[in-house]
DNA sequence: GACATTAGTGGCTGTTTGTTACTAATTCGC
DNA sequence: GCGAATTAGTAACAAACAGCCACTAATGTC
């Protein structure tokens, strides 16, 4: 018979030190972007995440605002942890433990901070591997959470055509969506309601614009989907 | 016009302390149930999350893993991040950071170690304020995740029936589900595959014993389905 | 052997989804 | 001015799927 252990004793507390890394996403030219901020001279990679250590009593979600806001000029309103990482992975900082922290901004957002630049997801320059590591890990979860979080609006701004919301899903996705059935899905979900505004973008015909308004929770959701992520 | 900011100094760096807080689930008595660890005399709460502070060059998962087969007597197989926690609020060892990981356990697993109990997820004993908000972010993951991630198959022995883990869904989800519907889906996912074994649990018709495993996974996946968590 | 109990399936129905094809409103080229 | 091109939006049908009910199957209990 196995010999039940007792509860350890804590080893004596480490100090560690701790960076807060961004990965504000936005959709530029026909893709996801990420911001990234150019490396002073002298380090390995030439561009980084923006990144910095969580100040005394800072949460980290308001570390990651500030942390965006001095690279963006205005603190994007939507952040998400992506985890914590302390793999043997080098980090810009040397930091031995990277919390990632996922930022929307809508597309049109303000012009970034000099020294930095939107690179999209499939070309991006070499990273610290921390934090390339911290990027994949964010994009896999905006793709796998667009449907049960509002992510898709957070990369659009306040009022959106219709067409414009089913491109920013299929840039998540990474696959087309049918125009006829995403409508009738979003109808039925009650997320957004129509303004009285219509946008004429070049030719074609005008697109009304709508604001995302989620109404009440619809009733008790339906079976189980078994959806798993095989990849 | 708004200035543009220039990439921000990095701060000093600063050392915290961190620690990993493992949120152990396994279904026990029609409940989920969390393994707590007896807080020694003296400490604020009686209870406490099993954690400790990773070592040197240990990653997190690592860390939950040591952590877990200190107090369980083996390591289960399946952790996951639920997040990282650096609010106000208190630990037991006064962490200024906690990974929160939860780890999945069959529900005959082996006897937990002296010092530790099982409890209902909805009847908890006070705990740290922090140890409070990991268990609660688990137990939201873990129902969030469940049609994405293999979680319920983590909660079940090598074999199990399908009634059995129709219960565990059900668990996981807080609703009672279809048998048939259930079945139909499972079929479809191409998730489990029978054995040759069957299981005869006191009365009623013997049931056969599946196992989990996965088949390749099946063409595109279908239209946006926009379920907010409106919680 | 009747009955309670649990496992498993067949089939009907209404809903959701994929698809095609259409109509509507605009710009562009001439 | 007018047709072609372009983008927005909808109708309608068929197939797939999910909720539901009712049934059969195999065991233990009395």
């Amino acid at each position: 018979m196995r010999e039940r252990p007792s509860v350890p004793m804590k080893s004596a507390v480490r100090r560690t030190t701790l960076a807060v890394d961004v990965v504000v996403l936005s959709p530029r030219a026909e893709a996801l972007a990420v911001l990234l901020v150019r490396a002073p001279a002298g380090a390995r990679e030439r561009w980084t995440l923006p990144w910095d250590a969580p100040q005394q009593n800072e949460g980290l979600e308001d570390a990651a605002s500030r942390i965006t806001e001095a690279v963006l000029g205005s603190a994007p309103a939507f952040f998400e942890q992506v985890g914590a990482f302390a793999d043997g992975k080098r980090h810009p900082g040397d930091a031995d433990v990277s919390i990632g922290i996922v930022a929307l901004v809508p597309a049109r957002a303000e012009a970034p901070a000099t020294d930095t630049e939107w690179f999209p997801l499939n070309a991006l320059p070499t990273l610290a591997p921390r934090h390339r590591a911290v990027v994949e890990r964010a994009a896999s979860v905006a793709r796998q959470r667009v449907d049960q979080s509002p992510l898709a609006f957070r990369l659009l701004p306040s009022t959106f055509t219709l067409s414009d919301l089913q491109s920013v899903y299929e840039l998540l996705l990474g696959r087309r969506l049918h125009k006829a059935s995403f409508r009738r899905a979003l109808q039925a979900s009650y997320l957004v309601e129509p303004t009285d505004e219509w946008r004429s973008e070049g030719r074609g015909r005008p697109a009304q614009l709508f604001r995302f308004a989620p109404k009440k929770r619809r009733g008790a959701r339906r079976g189980v989907r078994f959806d798993l992520f095989t990849e």
